[in-house]
DNA sequence: CCGGCGATTATACAGATGTATAAACAATTA
DNA sequence: TAATTGTTTATACATCTGTATAATCGCCGG
């Protein structure tokens, strides 16, 4: 995507050649982490500002981003890649214990909670921002769909249970567990607690749904 | 709240003394309307820009809002208040048709096409902006719910159906469909249908979930 | 040690923004 | 008609924005 992108790609070509780089990728990303918060969304931080952050001179953010924009993007896959390693540790580990739906959505709120900052970005600026940006956000939940959808038709396997249109279980779950987490975010501290075993009920009612009516017992209305 | 905005409250104390206001608070906030697009959020709106759209002078907005938030929270509680008023009427119209779970998700997505631009706002814009402004989109989701939750009540006591935690399954649904909404607000028209489909699947198993819990017949995993 | 080159910076510019101040305006009241 | 009052406007200012241009810095290969 971006030349300077590739310095990982190819390892040290011809090492480097004139000024080595005294402030890195990382770093920009790093100084806009510490500018966003919950009235402070990605889209309407400024190059200059994060630059001044980053304590550099607002030109140099072009050698490491086209625009603010590509920036955020790249936030938006780190995010994204953390919290679904996160979230599937939690459901493999699961698997010997008891519930895999309390296991993942604690799982899910506690990285809400120790990493609030990288969560908001998933959570709640998905819906606003350039087609790029929306795209990285709505790539990062489809691929938690995903990811998902294949534990669940595991799951409903290991436990002799149906389980109907595992795709549109995923989604759902996925999407309504976002949903409140957004707005859990800003959330005072005691009504967490609340909120986590809330969410783990409406999962719950998710989940018998789909078995039973793969199971042929529901009552359609 | 507003000294202009109370014109409707006292009728007419003493007519108008001084010039009349050739330009009004709705002007502005169609003004507003215009300039927001699937791209372009209403809290990246700037008081000139709505200003110069209205055709009058930048500061002539200050006697009509206090700054763009303030048109902003207005915009969402005449947003919210329509949408639950079409929604009301398709679920209570429904009462005596068949499915009140698809006649109320098409209602709400015709809805949704008709009037993009205000849904948008309630869909996809809560989540970022100020705290007035997130609170306002809130306070109407937590009407929508408080609702559907009677409806939902009213709907099990007629079908002889159980219910469990109708508040929950109200949160649910209410949070599933928009967060679903604000996906598709961007999808392109043939896709639509699906989608449609798709979120009417998503919530019967809520609601059969909910109904098997009540019943005593969930299998907890 | 030095020439070259890439990363970084300083400076600058045009445009936009929020808003303060005061003048121009029109409708109502006296 | 004339004074009054609230609305609208013109002008202005300081601040911020993205970015173009050219100079500076420091490492690396010769």
């Amino acid at each position: 995507m971006n030349e300077i992108a590739s310095d990982e790609l190819r390892p040290a070509p011809r090492a480097h050649q004139g000024r080595r780089a005294v402030i890195s990728r990382e770093d920009l990303m790093a100084a806009a982490m510490v500018l966003v918060g919950p009235n402070r969304s990605i889209s309407t931080l400024s190059l200059r500002e994060v630059a001044r952050e980053a304590g550099i001179a607002p030109n140099s953010f072009y050698r490491h981003f086209r625009d603010v924009d590509e920036l955020a993007v790249t936030l938006i896959e780190q995010a994204g890649a953390s919290l679904r390693q996160v979230i599937g540790e939690a459901r493999h580990r699961a698997i010997t214990g008891r519930s895999v739906v309390r296991s993942s959505v604690e799982a899910f709120m506690e990285q809400l909670w120790s990493e609030q900052k990288y969560m908001q970005l998933l959570l709640r600026e998905g819906t606003v921002g350039s087609d790029a940006f929306k795209a990285a956000v709505e790539r990062q939940l489809v691929y938690f769909e995903d990811e998902l959808g294949v534990d669940l038709v595991r799951l409903a396997r290991a436990n002799n249970s149906g389980i109907y249109r595992p795709d549109l279980v995923a989604r759902s779950i996925t999407r309504l567990v976002f949903a409140m987490g957004a707005t859990a975010l800003d959330l005072a501290p005691e009504k967490r607690r609340q909120a986590v075993e809330d969410l783990i009920i409406m999962v719950r009612m998710i989940v018998v749904g789909t078995q039973t009516i793969a199971e042929g017992r529901a009552r359609i209305d």
